[in-house]
RNA sequence: CGCGGGGUGGAGCAGUCCGGUAGCUCGUUGGGCUCAUAACCCAAAGGUCAGAGGUUCAAAUCCUCUCCCCGCAACCA
């Protein structure tokens, strides 16, 4: 008999650095459904990994000293780490400089190309031959190179193409007549609006400036450049076109690809029409998650803001950081990441309203009735209002997650873990105990505390992966009633079982000496290369003053200053327009990088450029000499 | 007019597609209880739903305009 299987996947990951809170967050979610659908009886196949090609790899490697994939390989086996610290049960992790995947990834780009569907043609553009870089035309400023300001030629390099364009009305057609293919449903009104209504453009899928990937097999000059690569690795890591593709036809098509909001756009038009290209079924759906972000602004290694998931797991347990995230990132949309909204939740939902309730329910059942769950032999309205409550859980719990909304599920959930707090004051079991009549109804009491308690295990035990079992332990049950079965009604036979008390199951934290210690320290940033004083004096650094200044158009950044440089005057352009008005400004007296080689920003010339300051929120100040010397002078 | 997201009690959000008493969590205040992790339960205060017009018996919700915030792009010399 076989079992109706679920396919899932994550993006693979660019390993050109570390992995922060907000990729783990994809990953843990991707692990949150798998590890559902195996609890509902599905043979699952979850998988992720890292994109390793690329021109950014090839120079970041370079930079420090190495080869790319000894470079790579370290970056891999942090990640690798990573996703064992945050208990993902991946079935595969696939890198895409293995042999299984670049081979394949030939294979079907040669496929492509035999079936016309790749074609060679010339990437078309203005040159710079100083610059050693192609322009397109919007770019170019007074039809000159935007960077050097010089003459730019037509030219064209050879590349392949993928004639996305042919395949552009099925897309249509097939988003359209299938509303569930993209979740949420307004990403895909995006992509039919802002891109295949407009026309979809022929793909570049070929590189000739660099080397680091893999090699177009027919053209060795060229390498695929990302998306046919990239995009592969869903079914090349099942096998696909390879001599045992059984896990191919076995888990093919996918049921969810799990992407960022950022890739949503390749894996709805680009992936759907090379695997149609191909004659590959497509998946089922791709769901499209917003970003984690902090409140001053989105995570980024350059602003120094990343939240480090280890440092969190080792701080407040795996559980309470799986469900934080869970919990507060909605379906589809942005969530803003703090450290008190997370020491807060943590607090209120696992410590006082979870944890308490294990706690609490574990040492009445000690105290009352001899540390034995006892059967249950009356039903009055509060436990028939818990059954109540426990049938629409459970209902609307299954029917969230099938939809994917983690967050909405988890509410819900908690939502009976509150009614049976309620239910704990409702029937005053205290008072129960003081009177031998009510005995019977104590009985009850304990067990369906216990056995809502279980239940809510049970259904929390996709997102967190130990706290389910610490619960059955106190509870004194095994295995048998931690399946999705045992769940399916209310009542199982857990009578008799011995509670085991334990430790809290989430300390309570003192929020305010967490904040302090979470609080951000300041790191000395490395030193960049030693330079000598030779070097130093290549700078022509002058004091000026601002003699009038107005707004670049159409900028959020730039300023356009005239300065008075003592006999000279210059023009220059400076992105401080966040921190300064083009009021404030005249009158400055500023120090500028007098011999710069000048550039058009915004098609305006600038002609040097002037010293600043900037915190780590970006903030900019203007830096000048403590007193004033006049225009023109020497600064060094 | 580059693309997109958003502006709802102190904070974070739901509700907007398919108009009809403005809801949830946290926080605050008052009360209750003692089985429990100063936890749990009950109650209260607190919002002209960014602003202005319009449609309608009725608008947070539909239409028009304006303002503000945040991403991306542009781009920070």
């Amino acid at each position: 008999m076989s079992k109706e299987t679920f396919y899932i996947t994550t993006p693979i990951y660019y390993p050109s650095n570390k992995l922060h809170l907000g990729n783990s967050y994809c990953t843990v979610a991707a692990d949150t459904m798998a590890r559902y659908k195996r609890l509902r009886g599905y043979d699952v196949y979850f998988l992720t990994g890292t994109d390793e090609h690329g021109q950014k790899l090839e120079r970041r490697a370079a930079q420090e000293g190495k080869k790319p994939l000894e470079y790579i390989d370290d970056i891999v086996d942090w990640i690798k780490n990573l996703w064992d610290i945050m208990d993902i049960t991946h079935d595969d992790f696939i890198r895409t400089t293995e042999e299984r995947h670049e081979k394949v990834v030939q294979k079907i780009f040669k496929q492509l190309y035999d079936q016309g569907d790749i074609y060679l043609s010339s990437y078309e553009g203005w040159y710079c031959t100083d610059c050693e870089s192609f322009w397109t035309e919007t770019q170019l400023v007074e039809g000159k190179c935007p960077d050097c300001h010089r003459a730019v030629e037509m030219t064209s390099e050879d590349a392949y193409f993928f004639r996305l364009s042919k395949y552009q009305d099925w897309l249509l057609n097939y988003i359209n007549g299938n509303p569930d293919f993209i979740q949420p449903k307004s990403r895909a009104n995006e992509m039919i609006k802002n891109f295949i209504e407009p026309g979809l453009e022929d793909l570049c899928v070929s590189r000739t400036t660099f080397s680091w990937g893999i090699p177009v097999s027919f053209d060795e000059e060229h390498v695929v450049y990302v998306w046919i690569d990239a995009l592969s690795n869903y079914i090349t890591a099942l096998g696909y076109g390879s001599d045992d593709d059984s896990l191919f036809k076995r888990y093919w098509p996918a049921d969810i690809h799990y992407v960022g909001k950022d890739i949503i756009r390749f894996h709805t038009i680009i992936w759907p029409i090379m695997l149609h290209a191909l004659g590959v079924e497509l998946p089922k759906q791709i769901i499209g998650h917003g970003w984690l972000i902090l409140e001053s602004g989105k995570m980024s290694k350059s602003k120094g803001n990343v939240v480090d998931p280890e440092l969190l797991v080792n701080k407040y347990s795996l559980d309470a950081v799986r469900y934080f995230i869970l919990r507060e990132m909605p379906f589809g949309n942005d969530f803003i990441f703090s450290n008190e909204g997370m020491l807060r939740r943590i607090n209120a939902d696992l410590a006082n309203d979870l944890g308490n309730l294990v706690h609490r329910t574990v040492a009445m059942v000690k105290k009352y009735c001899d540390g034995v769950i006892p059967n249950s032999t009356y039903k009055g309205e509060h436990e028939k209002l818990i059954e109540e409550v426990y049938k629409n859980t459970l209902n609307t719990y299954a029917e969230l997650m099938d939809k994917m909304y983690l967050s909405q599920a988890l509410e819900n959930v908690f939502k009976m873990i509150s009614e049976l707090n309620r239910y704990i004051d409702l029937t005053a079991p205290w008072v129960l105990a003081r009177k031998e009549e009510k005995r019977e109804e104590l009985a009850s009491v304990m067990y369906y505390l216990c056995e809502g308690i279980r239940i809510s295990a049970v259904m929390l035990s996709p997102f967190m992966t130990s706290t389910p079992q610490k619960i059955f332990t106190q509870l004194g049950i095994d295995e048998e009633f931690a399946k999705w079965e045992s769940i399916e009604s209310f009542g199982s036979k857990i009578a008799g079982s011995k509670v085991v008390p334990g430790d809290a199951l989430f300390p309570r934290l003192d929020i305010e000496a967490e904040l302090e210690e979470l609080a951000p320290t300041k790191k000395a940033r490395p030193q960049k290369e030693e330079i000598t004083i030779d070097d130093f004096a290549k700078l022509d650094l002058r004091t000026a003053v601002v003699t009038a200044c107005e707004k670049v158009e159409k900028s959020d950044k730039l300023l356009k200053l005239q300065l008075d440089v003592g006999g000279a005057t210059r023009q220059v352009v400076s992105g401080i327009a966040k921190d300064y008005t083009p009021e404030e400004m005249v009158g400055k007296k500023v120090v500028l990088v007098y011999n710069l080689k000048p550039v058009k920003l915004r098609g305006v010339l600038s002609e040097g450029m002037v010293l600043c300051g900037e915190d780590e929120n970006g903030k900019l100040s203007l830096a000048k000499l403590y007193d004033d010397l006049g225009e023109g002078c020497e600064v060094r």
